[in-house]
DNA sequence: CCCTAGACGTTATAGTATAACGCTCTGTTG
DNA sequence: CAACAGAGCGTTATACTATAACGTCTAGGG
């Protein structure tokens, strides 16, 4: 009876777990305890995670952690496309995009990032314009586009409303 | 009587690493023996190179070099806008647009790269229309945009020629 | 039963970046 | 001139990010 199907998150996060779960399971692959709760960590969290943050926290629940569990998890859920991996703060957030809308799996190549340099806080696009765009000006330079990675630092309306 | 003003790289670097001389002149900032050094390291190396490649090709001359040595001329060189940070590789490049046609120190916020993920070598574009659509994505969101990254990894022209 | 492949534990190490402190040099300012 | 302030750098130590390598366990297939 342990506690990793029932939810030790929110119930938001339970059920993103859920879906995320069911998701794997249809393609062969398996959300383990380690995966799921790591997975769970990155979405309560609902900001960018250093994995060594991650790594504390697993801890409190598996005294055994070390780097290589945390980022076994991390690769495994990049592959899935259950999260991003922010370049600029090597940093883990939680895909944000709707598996009925999408393709976990293959939209990684389509995703981008406002990243608030005050706050930290992030938000998930997905532009296709934008990718678009760079896709063309690869294909332009004989390049054949594999993965992207497209961030953009700046102030958000929050803080820019606090600070001016 | 130093090395430092008559030239140690070759003819096309020196005369790159003059003009950023001058460049410094002109808003009061200084290019020193070490930053000229890396400077010139970077741009002869024609691809995107790590800082401890750095260091250890500057302690050929200067045994003292340190971690601190190599980043405090990065930092400076990309303050500049100088060189260009690769983020999806840790690695520096020389930024290569022309001063005739942009102010390097304020174009960070519209280079993108190309990386080939077979031979690595980069090239750098400065396509305004993906700058633009990005900005006017975070404009949408209440961002103000600061600077952004944008990488794309591919497979360039020669190495699809070669492997398939 | 044996074998294999995946997942994980564990230890060690590689690779990237910065903190902190002190020295020197240069230009300035009383 | 003496005192000071700031830039640049030397030096040591450390923090932070990520992976290598190898052993163990388990589940499933033959």
């Amino acid at each position: 009876m342990g506690m990793q199907s029932g939810g030790s998150f929110g119930e938001r996060t339970d059920a993103l777990l859920d879906r995320a779960a069911a998701a794997c399971d249809r393609n062969g692959s398996r959300l383990t305890d380690i995966r799921r709760h790591v997975l769970g960590l990155v979405l309560e969290s609902g900001r960018p995670v250093g994995a060594y943050d991650l790594l504390d926290r697993l801890r409190g629940a598996r005294k055994g952690a070390a780097p290589p569990t945390i980022y076994r998890a991390l690769d495994f859920l990049l592959e899935q496309g259950l999260i991003h991996k922010v370049e600029r703060l090597s940093a883990f957030v939680g895909c944000m995009q709707d598996e009925a809308t999408h393709d976990h799996a293959h939209h990684d190549h389509r995703v981008q990032f406002l990243i608030c340099s005050r706050c930290s806080r992030t938000v998930e696009l997905d532009d296709p314009s934008i990718a678009e765009a760079l896709a063309a000006a690869a294909a332009r330079h004989g390049f054949q586009a594999q993965r992207s990675t497209i961030e953009l630092e700046g102030v958000c309306g929050d803080c820019a409303a606090q600070a001016g």
